[in-house]
DNA sequence: CAGGATCCAGCAGGATACTG
DNA sequence: CAGTATCCTGCTGGATCCTG
């Protein structure tokens, strides 16, 4: 069974967790990220309120903190205009762009298989 | 902007998060459930204490746990040998398996863009 | 072996108020 | 508007000990 087809390399080559995508995980799916991610694709480049707005239930904080992280991740690109009032613009970057196909997989997978998580919850849950 | 492709739909469709695949991710992402899934995956059926010695940093509550919630969620299945000492082997489910595509993008995503974040966090802690 | 039970610490993240 | 500052809480996850 190890031998199915794509990945098998290099697992249990890293000590620590022995799983190769353990990193980009933490980059690209911690909390918030992908909410924001999505949004920042979605709808353009747009403000910090529009983004706070747009997530809904984000505090301003932990939105900065996040911004933060994908911006010198590379993922978001900041503009800011010195204005008054002040006018800060966030879009995503082209390496944030590549995660396109990465999300249009997840979102296709969900749409699939999410029913038959809810379905195998319900059973366990039952039986 | 907003119409490159493939995800677009169903954006702002929940005024909760507006992102549609933040189910998915909580269920597939959260903390060390990749470890445990790719483990799975990359050594086939196996026994409690391999699984922990593989993935070798997780303490044993935090591995039940996880394994609990994937066993819930229908993606790894537990079976129970009611021996003398008690044996236990988990493996992955059918629907554990249609995640194999996506992990193997995220692998790709991984060995080309990886560099790039490191790059980017760089340049970014430089300037 | 495969865990359950218990106690405890760290930190992500919420609430609230305040600035350039 | 676009945050920052401060305080505070919940919950994940570590450590340790115990059992069928």
């Amino acid at each position: 069974m190890p031998e199915t087809e794509s990945w098998t390399a290099a697992a249990s080559a890293d000590p620590e967790n022995a799983c190769p995508i353990a990193p980009v995980v933490e980059i690209v799916f911690s909390r918030w990220t992908t909410p924001i991610l999505w949004t920042l694709h979605a709808h353009g480049k747009q403000r910090f309120v529009e983004l706070e707005r747009r997530i809904g239930t984000i505090t301003p904080k932990v939105l900065t903190q996040r911004l933060r992280q994908l911006e010198r991740d590379g993922l978001v690109v900041r503009t800011y205009h010195p204005e008054v009032p002040p006018r800060v613009e966030y879009e995503i970057s082209e390496l944030g762009l590549s995660l396109a196909p990465l999300f249009a997989t997840l979102n296709e997978w969900s749409a699939v298989n999410l029913p038959k998580v809810e379905q195998a919850r319900a059973a366990h849950d039952a039986g």
